[in-house]
DNA sequence: GCCTCCTTCTAGAACGTTCTAGGCCAGGGA
DNA sequence: TCCCTGGCCTAGAACGTTCTAGAAGGAGGC
């Protein structure tokens, strides 16, 4: 009969007391630390594993000055944040440091998901595509170390990991006039992070071949893609076009198609992040992939130079993209 | 210039010192307790806005036996997951608790995910369509109050939030009887979560229509309804098709068109989830609605009941799901 | 004057861990 | 004999909160 209640959660002096050690030593054996005998380990742990007893990692925290706890902040509808956040887990854990989750979803805004983290003592934060406008960022970055990831963020205060955008739309480019495809329009995402980056790329790459750089509104949805489609179906139509993300492309694609437009027949299109979307046998499309386990690893290991003290020669850190070649590109028919 | 280093996270007593009075007192302030006076309180609260103060939920966990903190954990991959988690915050804040969040991932799988949440001290846990055995399930109920939200368990340990999945295939299946069509085939899940109980439900409505109940293989994805629509294509073409999930049915819907078959012309189809893309303009895909705003309050509400011992009736609480008709169903043309 | 009651406040003990400082004992060198 | 040294262990103080018990001071009733 445990002294205070029947369902008192296990704890550290209770398994001391019953392997008969104080509840320091009991702490030692837990940790593995030195400093136990090999008979004591054995007999303290076997008292943990009769009352079923689980650190409390509150408490751990509380008592060193150091959580190693990072905390994240994602964006509970995006796949790739899903993708990233599976990353950073990862990377996380490699290096020994735990990570706390908060989701800004339609409800709960990027302020409420970072005040949360602030109070659970997160040594830094990992913000996934944050939309806070700079100062913000900057006003956090203050604080504690902040890395910003996928995004770019002109402040010297936040570290950001993210890919090479524009790049990855040279790659594009390239690739589909390399298959004689010289009139190419881009799609563009607007205000999204990272639209900027690869509009910026497109216009460069297309500049560099001496083609007219023309681009057209889209969006980050399958609907704002269709709807760009439509627009670029009323004119006479491009032999290729790249697209600000996958899903938009998705849309562009299926508005292209139901018009009897043939793709790459007619016209090729080339996606952007190489989502699960963008690999399905039906969708097959080719697009600009973004290296998770090095952005993540990236991420993680700045935020812990941080941390370390560690000297870090740049603010920012870019990761190249990578062309996936499916079959929404070719030569023309 | 405070005693400790100059980059120490300001502490309670920090500001009680600061507002000159005892921490105790600050306390009282800052959780807007009563016992302080006006001026105090001003006093108080300026001087933590001075100095940045925020509270270290730890510490104020630690202290107070009951953390108010419900752990969730939920699978980066599922979308649908995501509208549960954004349900659950506001729910979760409604009732004045807050929420953990631990992911499952190709990396780490459910055991870990569970493991983290229960050394953070949460008071109960809601599992998200978890995928672990039942034994291991009451294992857990065993320590602390778990609410499994869309998968049913037989098991008297655990409560269970879900839709009524049979009623909502029932639903699916009058419609398109009513629609004039009699030969309908439904796509499996196979054993995901809510696969049995559709398919289960899907065969009492057949039967109560007085039709042949065929069921094809299928699964999760885009592609596992391709494969499943071309076995459908392979022999007489039924009239009508009900699908596991949207995803599943967007594979189908795909592969109907490449192979020239109208829809709904020719072809009605019915998908399940009611997920984002089954509302995009391009897909509009008719699809069994689940009731996210109701499973996550009652989630959150039974975690709760279960916490404050208030009695409970029954272990399942099943939602009525809501089918919403598009432009994949019609009669036939 | 004494008692009670209220409001406002404070000292100090929790909470469950880790860490620091030190105790005790055996072994070994002088 | 004495003093180190090293291995194993313990007491007690942190960590930043909240909570309990109670003190101080005033108001009011007798």
């Amino acid at each position: 009969m445990t002294p205070a209640g029947p369902d008192r959660r296990p704890t550290l002096a209770d398994v001391a007391a019953r392997a008969g050690v104080s509840t320091a030593l009991a702490s030692i054996v837990m940790r593995e630390a030195p400093g136990a005998s090999a008979t004591t380990r054995e007999r303290v742990r076997r008292a943990a594993e009769e009352i079923g007893y689980r650190p409390d990692s509150r408490a751990r925290l509380l008592r060193s000055s150091r959580s190693r706890l990072l905390g994240v902040v994602f964006g509970v509808q995006h796949a790739f944040h899903g993708d990233l956040v599976s990353g950073l887990y990862a990377a996380a854990e490699r290096v020994g440091y735990e990570l706390a989750l908060s989701a800004v979803t339609p409800g709960r805004d990027e302020r409420r998901a970072v005040a949360g983290l602030l109070s659970d003592r997160c040594e830094a934060l990992v913000l996934l595509g944050p939309h806070s406008p700079t100062a913000a960022l900057a006003d956090l970055a203050a604080r504690l170390p902040v890395v910003v990831v996928a995004r770019s963020v002109r402040s010297a205060a936040v570290d950001v990991v993210r890919t090479a955008d524009a790049e990855g739309m040279h790659l594009a480019v390239d690739h589909l006039v390399a298959l004689g495809r010289r009139d190419v329009v881009h799609v563009d995402g607007g205000r999204a992070p990272g639209a900027a980056e690869r509009r910026r790329g497109f216009r460069e790459a297309a500049r560099r071949h001496g083609l007219e750089a023309r681009v057209v509104a889209g969006g980050l949805t399958e609907d704002d893609g269709a709807a760009a489609a439509r627009a670029l179906l009323a004119g006479p139509l491009p032999t290729a076009v790249t697209v600000f993300n996958d899903r938009c492309a998705l849309g562009v694609l299926d508005e292209l198609r139901r018009a009897g437009r043939a793709v790459p027949g007619e016209v090729a299109v080339v996606g952007y992040d190489d989502s699960r979307i963008a690999r399905l046998a039906t969708v097959d499309l080719t697009s600009v992939a973004q290296d998770v386990a090095q952005l993540t690893t990236l991420a993680v290991g700045r935020a812990v130079a941080r941390l370390d003290g560690t000297p870090v020669e740049r603010r920012e850190l870019v990761v190249p993209p990578r062309l996936v070649v499916r079959s929404t590109t070719a030569s023309p028919r």
